[in-house]
DNA sequence: TTGTGAAGTGAGTAATCACTCATTTAGGCG
DNA sequence: CGCCTAAATGAGTGATTACTCACTTCACAA
């Protein structure tokens, strides 16, 4: 019921980035996720592309329909590595593994979430900004989210449950509040630089974070 | 020390939305914001506001400069009123009364803010969208957060961890830790009707989200 | 070498952009 | 009424926009 890992979506995943691209081609691509995330789609003219790219402004229309062509082209692939450890034979080792206890399995998804987050900062902060511009791309994202993600997470959790290690509360409302946490600590950590006398010791905050978790979701005594 | 509050907060408060505008300008004002927030800042045209607005485009350049002269005009205001409880005489008492409970001071704080946020999704979804691209606006939002709202939420939870009410972590931790629990909440709570067949018993939500953060503060026996 | 198709170019296009300004309209006071 | 000032107008401005297209350059197989 959720293995059919769905052709397009290898195609998205090793896709446009990199594969069969000229050399201009990939430098307008980096070029465009540059500009998108400095100053947002809209704001963002082809010109301005085609400049920082070396390029001339036609030869971008060689290789995308239309700019918004362009921005698909860089967000649903972000979109799909962004959830691929949950839709990939290869990576659901993540989930599959038998974690003993539920801090094990937080502290693993965090890790590698976070890897990938600090690569593809820009990556993200422009599908951050665009998704809500884009009824397309938010259907697309919403609906691999339910029907990919939200499934193998409650099973997991679900797990977790009937070994008495969380607390029996609706699944959702676990998944919702842990989840929570985990994107506070990740974007406080993101936007860090922002206080500058602060100190910021990453692997406390994260252990107190893992903490916070396990004690808000410990089975009542 | 931190009594000052500022004329320019004052005038921001009350400010620009309702008072000495001439009727023209108050819609010009009230169609900004709904278009603004429909497709961005950037993907909107002047043109657009004053046929919204039914009025000439040059109407709206009699009472705005600039285009961002309007967008400050809606935002820098929005702002204000968001963290208001925090800077105001009036609303300080949120903080200044003595809360017996750490529960009752956080229920309190959701309540307050939750309303507000209700009444306000066009303002706040145009400041979350414009923040990142507007560095004047956000070391506005930064300074004001930092120099007004740290410092007094810092009181109240020094205060609650003296009563040992709450787990001796570093301050800016426990309220990293809450704020991130309580705005999962309100996401989830403003993006729902995203799930179709889903449902939200926003009781129950709200009390487990309190419960959560409870367990997840409480000092260690 | 020559032929062929893809890659790349940049001048050109109509549309739209934010913004200006000379002019008209409206509202209150004497 | 007439007078004044602020409000409102909309045609007009040059700049910029996304995109097109006739053309040139390039890589490579025949």
């Amino acid at each position: 019921m959720n293995e059919p890992l769905e052709p397009w979506m290898e195609e998205l995943l090793n896709g446009a980035s990199g594969n069969s691209m000229t050399e201009k081609q990939s430098r307008i691509f980096e070029a465009a996720i540059e500009i998108f995330a400095e100053k947002g789609y809209s704001a963002t003219s082809t010109s301005e592309i085609a400049s920082r790219a070396g390029v001339a402004e036609g030869t971008i229309f060689r290789h995308y329909k239309t700019k918004k062509d362009l921005l698909l082209s860089i967000v649903a692939p972000a979109m799909l590595r962004l959830i691929a450890p949950f839709v990939l034979r290869e990576f659901k080792d993540v989930l599959k593994t038998e974690y003993e206890s539920f801090d094990q399995f937080i502290a693993a998804m965090i890790e590698n979430r976070l890897d990938f987050l600090d690569k593809n900062k820009s990556l993200m902060k422009i599908l951050l900004q665009e998704l809500p511009f884009h009824p397309d791309l938010r259907e697309q994202f919403r609906k691999i989210i339910f029907s990919q993600v939200k499934e193998r997470v409650e099973k997991v959790v679900d797990r977790f449950k009937e070994k008495g290690q969380i607390i029996d509360l609706p699944t959702s409302t676990v998944i919702r509040l842990a989840v929570s946490s985990i994107a506070g600590y990740i974007m406080i950590r993101t936007f860090y630089g922002m206080e500058e006398g602060a100190v910021w010791d990453d692997e406390r905050e994260r252990q107190a974070t893992i903490d916070y978790i396990m004690r808000g979701l410990a089975p009542e005594k």
